[in-house]
DNA sequence: TCCCCCTACTAAAACCGATTAGTAGAATTT
DNA sequence: AAATTCTACTAATCGGTTTTAGTAGGGGGA
């Protein structure tokens, strides 16, 4: 099945079989410009090499070079949410690119299991952390974490002294509004979700701003606050259309919400996107381009998040005391069949 | 924002603080067995460890003990299923349980890339690997990995020469049929996958089973094949409605073949589970828990598989020569409302 | 009372496998 | 023959672990 490890072939050991010394065989193997080494040597050594399937111990050169290239990605939960798959992904790959390897620890919301998680990657001298959350809200990294660089991801600290990543929730909902009001739509239902949320807050702003900008007057009866589950999507939207003056437009706060405001619309017999047209937020594949009609929604930057955490991280790593930036990443409209 | 890192204290200055020798402090910070050190003396040792606010350096100690603690996690697409983050937290999870961390590649099935990647992974001399796939299929790793203990995980090779874990499809098959069955439906829809996929294969054997042990007939105009999305099962459902003997249960091989089939039934008015009882698979949250009636559905254990590939991994490599085992994980069947 | 041995502690030094500064010998040029 | 290059080597180093060695103090025997 898998060959008990021998003893695995050292860089001494390739030197003896080329007849050369360890210096040589490392100048060789790293390309060292300006070592001079003999064009026959080298072809000697690299022959050697790779006789003995010889491997470089990353740990030896780690200890004497100091440059783990690893990066610790600390995350609460991350299977909960079909997003942390592409948060992973993208900062996944941003670190291959740069010849870095991702250290994962889910600490299932476990404070104690983070401030460990956090050790353990000092101990192994990551040159940075990433605290992920799967939904845009404020955190408190443990104290630890400020040993290295350090970017909260689709989070932030109240007191702004982490570096951070998050989704422009403002302008989030402020294109999602305008995709409706440009299609003619002057009232548009808004089934938001929680108000102490970020994302909540963001949106709320953006949806006003939309507003404003077409100089529609702003209705607070149009605007409700749901849990972002299908159900309370159902409930919600069921009552907006049950409204004196009802929406002919709505914009939902999460995919589900929409998916539960489809099943009500439906079964009032209004058509998506003739009599009520509807937009998400999320971009959730299974659900949004799995409805019918499809769902047009608002996604959230979330590969894009991972991607930027990784690269900032790198940076941050070659400056000296870099002032913590807080970043906001757009959040695109995805066009299916529901406007 | 983060301290400039100052060379951070070792072992030596522990030592020099505490008035002892390295070894002393090795020993206390360890605490070895036997090696008698005096209760003052560790006191001292450990205040002075906690004063200069010492990490061990796992790199140098690795270097000595030869033992990483880490294991590689292969995988192809992380983001593109919903289920990766279900099988990268079951892993992480028995990964921390163990005392050990997990190096995650995705490669974007890109051989190439998974190559170096296993190289890589080699090189940081990691103890296992684990080859994930996203969909049970068969696979042919790196030849490299067998440098180490290597699992397949929700995937296996076909020559059976490598130790692996995948979901018993057959007897998923058999459970969601005869969940139909024991409610009395005698003629069951099957809208499977693609029958070149191990899950379909396996399902249809657990369906003709199901059938067989309650000696029903088989009857194949009652089994088509979709490929999973929403769409066929709109399609193939509303196609096996309109048969002359239509069936009075559906059992569908994804849940958003079942969120289609949902559509489908629904305009026919036809409803569920009075009319037609409906059985998804894969229990994908999203959807089937929010889907009017809630979907039941036969869950693939996607944690499961993830656990048992890392204790999996962390017993062979206290073995020698151990012979590959192939492991098959059951797959529960979750009630919700749709039979 | 003196000497020796044993126990209880602690220290010195080798080692893990690389990198790299400093250096030496051979070949070539001046 | 001396001065430069070329080429490759010796040895120190990274920060721990672990084996071996050593010392001090107490107890027992003569």
């Amino acid at each position: 099945m898998w060959t008990r490890k021998r003893r695995s072939p050292t860089i001494g050991d390739v030197a003896r079989l080329a007849g050369v010394s360890p210096t040589t065989v490392s100048f060789v193997l790293n390309d060292v410009a300006g070592s001079g080494i003999s064009e026959a040597t080298q072809e000697r050594v690299r022959a050697s090499a790779r006789r003995l399937r010889y491997r470089p111990n990353a740990t030896a050169r780690l200890l004497r070079t100091d440059r783990s290239h690893a990066i610790g990605f600390v995350t609460g939960e991350i299977a909960s949410t079909p997003f942390a798959g592409d948060v992973v992904e993208g900062a996944q790959e941003a670190a291959w690119e740069a010849g870095k390897i991702l250290m994962i620890v889910n600490t299932g919301k476990n404070q104690r299991i983070e401030e460990a998680a956090v050790g353990m990657m000092l101990e192994r001298r990551v040159e940075g952390i990433i605290h992920a959350s799967m939904y845009h809200r404020a955190v408190e990294p443990p104290a630890d974490s400020r040993e290295v660089p350090t970017v909260l991801l689709n989070c932030y600290s109240e007191d702004g002294l982490w570096a951070s990543v998050v989704p422009d929730e403002v302008s989030g909902g402020h294109r999602a509004t305008e995709v409706l009001l440009g299609k003619g739509h002057e009232r548009v239902g808004f089934i938001n979700l929680d108000p102490i949320l970020p994302a909540a807050n963001g949106r709320l702003r953006g949806y006003k701003q939309a507003l404003g900008a077409r100089e529609l007057p702003f209705d607070d009866s149009l605007v409700t606050n749901g849990d972002g589950t299908a159900s309370s999507g159902y409930r919600l939207a069921a009552e907006l259309t049950r409204m004196p003056n009802p929406p002919t437009a709505l914009f939902c706060g999460t995919d589900q919400t929409a998916m539960g405001a489809y099943e009500a619309l439906k079964e009032r017999g209004l058509r998506i996107p003739e009599d009520v047209a509807v937009v998400g937020f999320d971009n959730q594949e299974l659900i949004a381009a799995h409805l019918r009609p499809a769902l047009s929604t608002v996604a959230l930057p979330h590969h894009e998040m991972g991607r930027w955490a990784v690269n900032h991280l790198i940076d941050q790593a070659e400056r000296d005391n870099p002032t913590p930036v807080q970043h906001v990443i757009d959040c695109p409209y995805i066009e299916r069949e529901s406007v």
